[in-house]
DNA sequence: CCCGCTCTTGACGTTAACGTCAACGTCAAC
DNA sequence: GTTGACGTTGACGTTAACGTCAAGAGCGGG
């Protein structure tokens, strides 16, 4: 009778990620005790659910991109404000506007690398093919 | 008589780069430690050439994408290695190739980070509508 | 000559982001 | 009941990337 018989949310536990995300439960740990995480807990072990799954992702993302951990956090706090909290709203904009400028000059790095690397490989093949 | 009479090169005090670059010498001379730079002696006193300047800022933009020093050290080296060394050609086509990967990675990266936040700036944006 | 300034090296401290290790709880299986 | 397998907390170790501090070299001015 229950109504959601079938569309039960699937949970993972802390080795299930770690091995899917090839990360160390120590790691997954560490990440919760700087704020990065707040899985439900089964008696005194974690369960995550798919919700905290994609915000582990989202630190993974943050971490190729070489932000702190600090910094991380704010970041994924921004996807899940409270919906309404009125007075946050324009520092929350404020906040958005800091990241995505930081996105902004990475990219911009990015892209003048990319074209570098482009000369010089083509430099590079340039003398392979001059020495024959 | 100096066929180079007036395009003397140009060179920089350790304290003139720290000051353009907003780094401290300690920073600079610890890059020289590990083998980022290379500047000239007049005496026992550092003399950075212009080449020495841009390398520096290469440092940095590294640093910008989050990238470990030895890693910055080896995307330099792709800059400056003496045309010629056949033998080594193909492995600098090889961490060319590394290099770009890396930076394509994190290239989509912000390219999704920059997309949810339009989302997420919207919706807060009409919130604050709403809310009058 | 001495002063003050800039620069140098070297030793040690610090912070972030984990790894490692020890000691213990829990629960199903035998 | 005990034996693993899995999970927990807590203490301590480690590495990268610097900062801080001490002691001294070199040099132009008065």
């Amino acid at each position: 009778m229950s109504a959601k018989a079938d569309d039960v949310e699937p949970v993972f536990s802390i080795t299930d990620l770690a091995q899917e995300l090839d990360l160390t439960t120590r790691t997954i740990r560490f990440y919760e005790d700087r704020g990065l995480l707040r899985p439900a807990r089964r008696g005194q072990q974690r369960v995550y659910s798919r919700a905290d799954r994609t915000r582990l992702k989202l630190v993974l993302r943050g971490k190729r991109l070489g932000w702190p951990l600090d910094d991380i956090r704010e970041m994924i706090e921004l996807y899940d404000t409270p919906d309404g909290e009125r007075k946050q709203l324009t520092v929350m904009l404020n906040k958005i506007a800091q990241s995505r400028a930081t996105l902004l000059q990475q990219r911009e790095d990015i892209e003048l690398a990319l074209s570098e690397f482009d000369d010089i490989e083509a430099r590079c093949k340039a003398q392979l093919d001059s020495t024959h």
